[in-house]
RNA sequence: GGCGCGGUACCCAAGUGGUAAGGGAGAGGUCUGCAAAACCUUUAUGCGCCGGUUCGAUUCCGGCCCGCGCCUCCA
């Protein structure tokens, strides 16, 4: 059982779907208007996570996430860019998609877009009109009032009832009752693409969406909402107003948000000059499973410091427990189970399963992997692991992977992914020299040049093996001699 | 100002009212032609500071200092 902490009570609680025949989440995706960066995918990463970590317990999923394929942004870029929105939210939502790939992120059972769901968001505004909760304003807008819903803000703990109605009401926007109501409807500015609908030309507000998709796909009452902490106001609390006031239900039964992360201890900007894509880190050499490590390995609740040095440390931490994994598939097993090592891998599976369900610690759950590392090594430097001793441990790290999935070695065809990108897109001048020599040697040429060092070696031409070997590792190519043989891999 | 989170070794980080997990890095050793990998040993009498409660506090309470986040569309 799931413990995990509730934004909405402020507690953790035990997590259960309302409906056992399935867990009903919803996770806030992405606006499409350029790429991804990694703190977007920290939060992506941890919904991911959680999801994993689900499906273990033997929950059915339903997880829709949306992507927000309409907004000021988009209309800005896609015009500056010369083309149809459409157009320009496909290539950014692929990429998204080929981003969250390379990070192992398990796709939703549902994608919900918000430009194919018009009508939904029509419906749902119309409701809340025929309530009293929607105004329409001069120049055609909708807007939710606020003062109508006494609850608003029992999400991120604000009381509003301190700000008086129209305060201070920015210049720009039409006759809103109070500052606070915010937009379901936009009316077009003029030449901004529109739908004719009911309620009159004009596109979707942004909360509106994640309401009006949320409920069409899962019902009134999701178990679970996710998204960054930056979404807990206003956007969370907007959609907990549109929709309980739509359907007097209680919108969401758990509320999921996930911390900013930083980079060398400041809030990642542009200006900062400390903002990075998920490409960028790809074009300097970081593998996709250490930044996927290293963005997990911090709970959710905790601020991220996102460093190069932590980053270099998880790829080593990645390639210990994948050295650790090939090692127990084929260390040679010892005739008798070695019962005390037996002991040791439940106590480390107990301790990670133990660690997930504790509010999702991913610290404590990898550190108990950590020690079957540990106790597996020593073991089998003394030759004492047995087949059923390895098949346990197998199966420990397994499940260890079904929720980090880290293991799996595509590290090198994903940074060969991001270099063809970055060629079809110029920005090969933006990927680090070793990167691009590693990415120009073929698997069969390096074979060849390990095969020629075992010859050299054999004929004790130590000088020509260690050349080998060293213009290799200037390429990032590691050589590793074992009894078993000669192993080689990409750094 | 309001609300919230955090300050644990060189870095990241877990954690508990009874005496500090784990990862990385560093040092020494075993192994190796030399490396690498792996393993062993080692690195916080100490958990921001000051008081208090307690037989005992890093863990509870109070105060202070510092950092960070949100407070109108940024995950």
């Amino acid at each position: 059982m799931i413990r995990l902490f509730n934004t909405l009570s402020g507690q953790i609680e035990v997590l259960a779907p309302a409906d056992a025949s399935s867990f009903r989440m919803y996770a806030c995706g992405p606006t499409v208007y350029d790429y991804g960066h990694i703190g977007n995918f920290r939060t992506f990463c941890h919904v991911d996570v959680l999801r994993r970590a689900l499906l273990l317990e033997g929950l059915k999923l339903r997880h829709v996430m949306n992507i927000t394929d309409v907004d000021d942004k988009i209309i800005r870029n896609a015009a500056q860019a010369g083309v149809p929105i459409s157009e320009y939210t496909k290539k950014f939502e692929r990429a998204f998609f080929e981003d969250l790939d390379a990070l192992t992120v398990a796709h939703p059972e549902v994608i919900a877009r918000a430009t194919e769901n018009i009508s939904t968001m029509v419906r749902l505004i119309q409701r809340l009109a025929a309530q009293g909760y929607a105004y329409r304003t001069e120049d055609g807008s909708w807007y939710f009032r606020i003062s109508r819903f006494p609850e608003y803000g029992k999400l991120s703990k604000k009381d509003l009832s301190g700000m008086a109605d129209g305060a201070r009401v920015d210049v720009d926007e039409y006759e809103k009752d109070s500052a606070r109501d915010f937009a379901l409807w936009k009316a077009p500015k003029p030449g901004e693409h529109f739908w004719q609908t009911e309620l009159g030309p004009g596109r979707p507000g942004w909360h509106i969406e994640c309401s009006a998709m949320a409920m069409e796909y899962l019902g009134d009452t999701l178990d679970l909402h996710a998204g960054g902490e930056d979404l807990m106001f206003p956007h969370h609390e907007n959609e907990i107003a549109q929709s309980e006031c739509a359907t007097h239900h209680t919108f969401a039964r758990h509320w999921f948000h996930v911390r900013f992360l930083l980079v060398e201890g400041r809030k990642m900007s542009k200006s900062e000059g400390n903002f990075f894509t998920l490409r960028d880190l790809l074009l300097k050499g970081y593998k996709a499973s250490a930044i996927r490590m290293l963005l997990i390995s911090v709970p959710y609740r905790q601020q991220l410091n996102f460093t190069f040095e932590g980053l270099a440390g998880e790829t080593a931490a990645v390639d210990r427990l994948r050295t650790f994994h090939q090692r127990m598939m084929s260390a040679p097993r010892a005739t008798e189970t070695n019962r005390e090592l037996l002991a040791e891998t439940e106590v480390c599976l107990r301790g990670f399963r133990a660690g997930l369900e504790n509010d999702l610690n991913t610290a404590e759950a990898r550190a108990a992997i950590f020690d079957l590392v540990r106790a597996g090594n020593i073991a089998a430097d003394a030759g004492a692991v047995s087949e059923e001793n390895a098949a346990v441990i197998l199966e420990t790290l397994r499940e260890f992977d079904s929720v980090f999935a880290v293991l799996e070695d595509r590290d090198s065809a994903i940074t060969k992914f991001a270099l063809d990108w970055a060629e079809q897109e110029g920005r090969l001048d933006q990927a680090a020299p070793e990167v691009i020599a590693q990415q120009g040697l073929s698997d069969e040429r390096i074979q060849a040049l390990v095969e020629e060092r075992t010859q050299a070696k054999r004929s004790r031409n130590f000088a020509r093996a260690d050349q080998i070997r060293n213009d290799l590792a200037g390429k990032g190519i590691l050589i590793e001699d074992s009894k078993d043989g000669v192993r080689w891999r990409r750094k």
